[in-house]
DNA sequence: TAGTTTTACTTTGTTTTTCAAAGTACTTTA
DNA sequence: TAAAGTACTTTGAAAAACAAAGTAAAACTA
C-alpha cells in the first residue's frame, strides 16, 4: 500500500452512491423512487448516480412494467458487492486510530 | 432523521478530506509535506482540501518558519473534531446492515 | 372524452468541485 | 552567482454534481 487512502475506491466518495450502495447491500433489489425516498435526492441526483455505478458495473439495471407503469430496478452486481466491501475495510482500515497513522511517538 | 444519509458530512464527502481528518485525528498536528506523504497528493490538492476543511473551520493553519524555511501546521479544531466524530457515527449507522436499510422482509 | 394532473423517469445546461501544471518566493548547493 | 531544491499558492481547464425542465404514459376529473 503506498499511502493510506490508496484503497478508498472513488466510486463510492460521495455519500449518496454510499447510500445507493448500503441499499443494495442488504436488499436484493430497490427501484428508482424508493432510492429517491431513502436518499432524500432529487429525480436527477439518483439517474446520475446510478448511472456512476452501473458505468463501473457495480450495479445493474432491470426495466419492466409494474401496472402498467415503468418500473426501473436496481441490483448490486458482484463485482460491486465486492468492491463495496473492500471499500469498507478500506475505511476502517482508515478510520481505526490504531493504525498507523500517529507521525511521531 | 428525514433520510439516511442525513447525517453525513458532505464535508467528508472525499477521500483525501477524509484522509486528512483521520491524520489530524490522531496526531495533534501535521504539517504540508507530510500530508501529502501520507496521502500520496499533489501539491495543488493538498493545498485545496485543506483551504475547504479550513472555510469550515474544521482546521486550522499555523504558519511559521523552521530552519529558515516555510512551515505550515495543519490542525483539527474542537469543531472538526465533533463533527467528524458526528461523521463517523453517521456512516457507521448507514453502513450497518442491521439498522432499517431494509425495505421489505 | 377532452383536459388536467400525476407518476416515473431522462435530458439539459449551469454551477461547483477537483485536479495538476505552472508560478512564486525563498534557501541551499556547487 | 547560477542552478537546483523546498514549500507552498495560484490558475484554468476538465470533470462531476445538481436541480430544473422535458417526455411519455397513466390516471383522475369534470
Amino acid at each position: 500500500m503506498k499511502n493510506i487512502i490508496s484503497n478508498i475506491n472513488k466510486a463510492f466518495d460521495h455519500r449518496i452512491r454510499l447510500g445507493i450502495m448500503s441499499v443494495l447491500m442488504v436488499n436484493d433489489h430497490a427501484d428508482f423512487k424508493t432510492l429517491k425516498e431513502l436518499l432524500g435526492a432529487t429525480d436527477g441526483n439518483v439517474a446520475s448516480h446510478t448511472k456512476a455505478l452501473e458505468k463501473q458495473n457495480y450495479i445493474k439495471v432491470e426495466k419492466s412494467f409494474i401496472d402498467r407503469k415503468p418500473n426501473t430496478k436496481y441490483i448490486a452486481t458482484t463485482t460491486g458487492r465486492k468492491a463495496f466491501q473492500e471499500h469498507l475495510a478500506a475505511l476502517e482500515k482508515l478510520l481505526n486510530p490504531e493504525n498507523g497513522l500517529k507521525t511521531k511517538s
